[in-house]
DNA sequence: AACAGCGTTTCAACAGTCGAAACCCGGAGG
DNA sequence: CCTCCGGGTTTCGACTGTTGAAACGCTGTT
């Protein structure tokens, strides 16, 4: 399909990549969003042939990645899965810290609350609480939103090495709602706003009738490593509402960084 | 380590597994267990060349299923492996179901709550809830323990397939305690008593003063796709609590198996 | 009874992978 | 200040494992 053999090129990225290895990922991260697919259907999404999709799974259904089902003609994400996942999150200090403080924030505001982290020019949400209210905002963990849309996705933007930004700021600003940034100079606007602030209110960026509240969380060296967040419906989210929200978000993300290690600089900004 | 080239002998086994693929699973389980670990444990760890695990942990880096240390010279798990086992939890009706009948278990019983599925030969601890007591014994999901001993894993190896049995009961019994079964006659007998009782206690087989209670669970098939227990020191696990345990827990199972379509057969076994 | 669609198997050619060894770099020791 | 040491990174070419295409058999459907 594509040729990327640009070696000696700009981007020295894929001299190290072990191409194999590579499709299995992207098969398991495609199998995570369709549960019990066939191998064509997975040959497909994957855009590889039935013989190699059949050999990956056959291969990661031996190592406990994936699981076929009883009829034998369906997989599914299999339960060494389960242990990565578990052991990862007990391994990472951010994601064991944030998950009491995503707690108290869906207490406390009755809303989801969520925790990005930056993924290149992708905001990935790695923890989630769900609003106990029947009317709420579909969200999961893995789910992967551009940075320059949306609440904590544009925290993470606001606070990410020039590069990315300006990446960010060249690429095509995808719509998804009339209320998406289209343009680089109001978004670099909304950043510049956001730091100044320290916390972002986004109203129907990603998808219409949602609003979201977020703010940057700090390791010890005092960079962002991750934005925390509420979301909600519109219909809700008064201004009142949002305002208080913020409060409640900032003093969380604080709290969370101070958790981690982040003691509040002399100046208060760098 | 190994050299399993016998492609057209007896086991086909290995005729359409890609090597890379699976060196690379082994590799994030190998991370799983040694967070913080550099390129030169982690080859020494999984027995190859630092070159290929370089190259290796280079490919799942830039796919987010590992994450270089700020420093530049460590790995752990990305982010991605927390997406996989989220939504792994999430498609699983095993584990989904299994998660509040754990917790209802750790409240009556005040004991580790766990659930167990075969392996191969080998029992993976997929899901658990501690005990809130401060003396209790360390568990944690991704423990692989073999079938003949322990509690959950005996249930699992007396209703597995007779292949299963059989060598199991061929393979070496590694001795862990001196209660670790160790001839394949008594533990014959045990697994026949697990069938008739419904439910086992083991004490000590795997590590001295511990004691656990399982039982099986079923699908709509009828068939054992998991063992649920409990365990917790035998400082606390007089006769008399685990025979309330034992109640407790074939209950529980029960009502997870029922949870999950099986319904009692006419003959109460088959 | 023929068909359609799926997962599985085979095969040979070739691209990709891999081990070995050189290389770089930061820190410890002389 | 230089050397050494032990990590991570990079290079290289031979070889082998990997791959796409196409055939196969099975199951459920027309």
């Amino acid at each position: 399909m594509n040729g990327p053999k640009e070696r000696k090129t700009g981007d020295p990225g894929d001299a190290y990549v072990v191409a194999s290895v590579e499709r299995a990922a992207q098969l398991l991260l495609t199998l995570a969003e369709m549960p019990d697919a066939g191998v064509t259907d997975l040959a497909e999404a994957t855009g590889t042939t039935k013989s190699l999709t059949f050999r990956l799974l056959y291969t990661l259904e031996r190592n406990g990645f994936v699981r076929k089902d009883a009829e034998r003609r369906t997989y599914t994400l299999g339960y060494r899965t389960l242990v990565l996942g578990d052991q990862s999150r007990r391994q990472s200090q951010l994601i064991a810290t944030a998950e009491p403080v995503l707690e108290s924030l869906v207490e406390e505001t009755r809303e989801n609350a969520l925790l990005f982290v930056r993924e290149g020019t992708k905001g990935l949400c790695v923890a989630l609480r769900e609003s106990p209210q029947p009317l709420r905002i579909f969200a999961s963990v893995g789910r992967l939103v551009p940075l320059y849309a949306g609440g904590a996705t544009k925290v993470l933007l606001a606070y990410a090495p020039d590069e990315v930004q300006a990446e960010v700021a060249a690429g095509p600003l995808e719509r998804f709602t009339p209320s998406t940034p289209s343009d680089s100079a109001s978004l670099s606007a909304a950043l510049e706003r956001i730091r100044s602030d320290g916390y972002v209110r986004s109203v129907g960026e990603i998808e219409p009738d949602t609003c979201s509240i977020a703010a940057p969380v700090r390791d010890q060296t005092g960079g962002v490593i991750a934005a925390l967040g509420v979301n909600g419906p519109t219909a809700r989210m008064t201004d009142a509402v949002t305002d208080a929200a913020a409060l409640t978000v900032m003093s969380a993300a604080a709290g969370l960084s101070r958790a981690l290690g982040w003691r509040p600089g002399p100046t208060g900004m760098g």
